[in-house]
DNA sequence: CACTGGCACTCCGACAAGAGGAGTGCCAAG
DNA sequence: CTTGGCACTCCTCTTGTCGGAGTGCCAGTG
């Protein structure tokens, strides 16, 4: 159906759009690639290809753009990953290996990848499931007002404060926090739901309510902490969508403020490989013209989180996935040696 | 030299090119205020505030557009606050009452602010410099090894692990808290050092070097300087700078994740009365187009940081004023129940 | 003296017509 | 299967015209 010539011609098509963003025609791709053969043949083979959907005109009499799906191919079988450059990967390495923590690495990483694909970069946080319970600790703040603190192993720190139905007494919390802590510590926290399960079967039935929301508010805390965090940067780059932009940009900015939608986009963090959505592929609305190209990293070989960048349905795939593997890499290494 | 009609006009100007975006002229001023003149005076005015700098012409034969130094005047002395409806009110409070921590109650100020005013949002989190504490928490990770943790009446909380010269007991763990908290809890972070100045006498000499170290660490807390936390929403809105955006959009967006820079808009936390900035006096060759109203918020009659909003000149002041104060008040009323 | 109506003038913005050009599809010939 | 030629389509850019909104000025009036 569609034997190499035509494949040939569709990557041109890709190429000179990405690079010109205008509609091709068969004139100057005979021009520009040397294809060894005329106009005619090309505008033959452009018919095919239309028809096949992986190209498509926005007007009679007009050049060729590619569709999702010519992307699609293009990315699947026409073009590579284009290696980053000995300077830039050294750039990275600079500029990564400054961090102080983990707050400065994710910070860090996200910057570079923004500045690297001159798009819009997301990072997602280093995913905790893994990490286990240091300590709970309860304090009072008022006589119906308790303060739950909760650190990880990982040295963070969650707090949630909360009322209570009656007035809590010292020796309650202290028995309270004591039995808590000699369940949950060092467990990881997927377990800690059923450690607790019964433990308010030990207290009277006056001090339940109090036990019941105690825990109760545990609990959110660790579903919080498990809920995936992520930064992004280079929204300035949005500005690159093209001319017709005003009613592209829009639902692209609202995307990127609900953190629930671009963690979606990342797609599942148990998923190591490089991930290329193109626009409808997004399953989003307001994403028809947008494409994200994301990559699991981790510390060791294990994926904890995925990054990525979000860019134009028409953007330079071979380069941008490049880019996302490097530092992806370097970003493991960075966190597999601090 | 400006009397009070043609203070009248300069009022209409700026509300009928807010509603309208578009220049307005004299015919039209005349028609939608009744201003008890004809448009030939008003034109008469109107070249006088055009000579005095308050309105400019984009072009001979169009309407007049107010400048800088008009929205200023407009904003100082023809324009108040315009105070939130009542259901306006209620939605405020009840968006806001659901917040379970610090986090969740500045990140519901900052959607809502952007949803109330349909603009850019900027909160920048509380300063740990001018709260006080709530209280002192520590806790042995290892029998030499202690975690301090510091809770702020802002909710915010600090923590240090640290290594100690000797094995601590609990018993005398719960003796330096207990101490601590005693003579900090209530009391700003400035007034602390003086306070545990001379804690460690009423200690064995044995222990001394321990509640040195625990104390020492404590002041090095507060006084490591937290940096400035801002956080932002609403950036869809930018999209409503106008159809001549691409290229004012790009210098905001730019501005917007520069946090230094934003830090710098919302202007100094010590001052905490509300400011308005209009276009040039942002000091920001990229801000030309764009004003923030930013206000202090605090839990007591004392500013711990600063919110906002930030759109284009071109902005319903009245309005953004009044909202930007409202939620700065119910924030504080959160912030200090809390 | 301030206000008003009238009037000529400017200049933008929308619309229409036309030229130019890029690109296509088709076809017959190599 | 490829190629050159050709007629056709339709976008885009330019130019020209027109209407209207708005202004500044001026003379008249209370």
């Amino acid at each position: 159906m569609l034997d190499d010539r035509k494949l040939d011609v569709l990557r041109a098509i890709v190429q000179d759009y990405v690079a010109t963003q205008e509609p091709v025609g068969s004139k100057a791709l005979a021009e520009r690639h040397n294809l060894g053969v005329s106009p005619a043949t090309i505008r033959n083979d452009m018919a095919v290809l239309e028809e096949e959907g992986y190209i498509t005109q926005p007007h009679t009499s007009a050049g060729r753009v590619p569709t999702d799906a010519g992307y699609r191919l293009f990315v699947d079988r026409l073009a590579g990953i284009k290696p980053l450059s000995t300077p830039e990967r050294r750039a990275i390495q600079s500029f990564l290996d400054g961090a102080v923590d983990l707050d400065d690495v994710v910070g860090r990483t996200v910057r570079l990848l923004a500045q690297l694909t001159h798009q819009v970069a997301v990072v997602q946080y280093p995913s905790l499931t893994r990490s286990t319970i240091r300590h709970v600790e309860l304090l009072t703040l008022a006589p119906t007002r308790v303060m739950l603190i909760l650190i990880t192993s990982t040295g963070r720190i969650e707090q949630r404060a909360m009322d209570v139905a009656a007035p809590i007494g010292e020796d309650l919390l202290a028995d309270l926090r004591a039995r808590i802590n000699a369940r949950v510590v060092g467990k990881r926290f997927a377990d800690v739901a059923l450690l607790v399960q019964d433990l308010d079967e030990s207290f009277t039935v006056e001090e339940r309510p109090i036990v019941g929301t105690v825990l109760a508010n545990l609990l959110d805390t660790l579903v919080e902490q498990q809920e995936e965090r992520v930064v992004l940067a280079g929204t300035a780059n949005l500005t690159r969508f093209g001319p017709d932009f005003p009613m592209t940009i829009r639902p692209v900015l609202e995307a990127l403020e609900e953190h629930v939608v671009l963690l979606r986009l990342l797609g599942e963090a148990t998923e190591p490989a490089m991930v290329v959505r193109i626009g409808h592929e997004n399953m989003h609305e307001g994403l028809a013209a947008t494409s994200v190209v994301s990559v699991g990293y981790g510390s060791g070989d294990e994926a904890l989180a995925k990054l990525g960048v979000l860019g134009p349905t028409r953007m330079d795939y071979p380069g941008t996935m490049g880019a996302v593997r490097a530092v992806a890499r370097y970003v493991g290494q960075i966190l597999a040696e601090s």
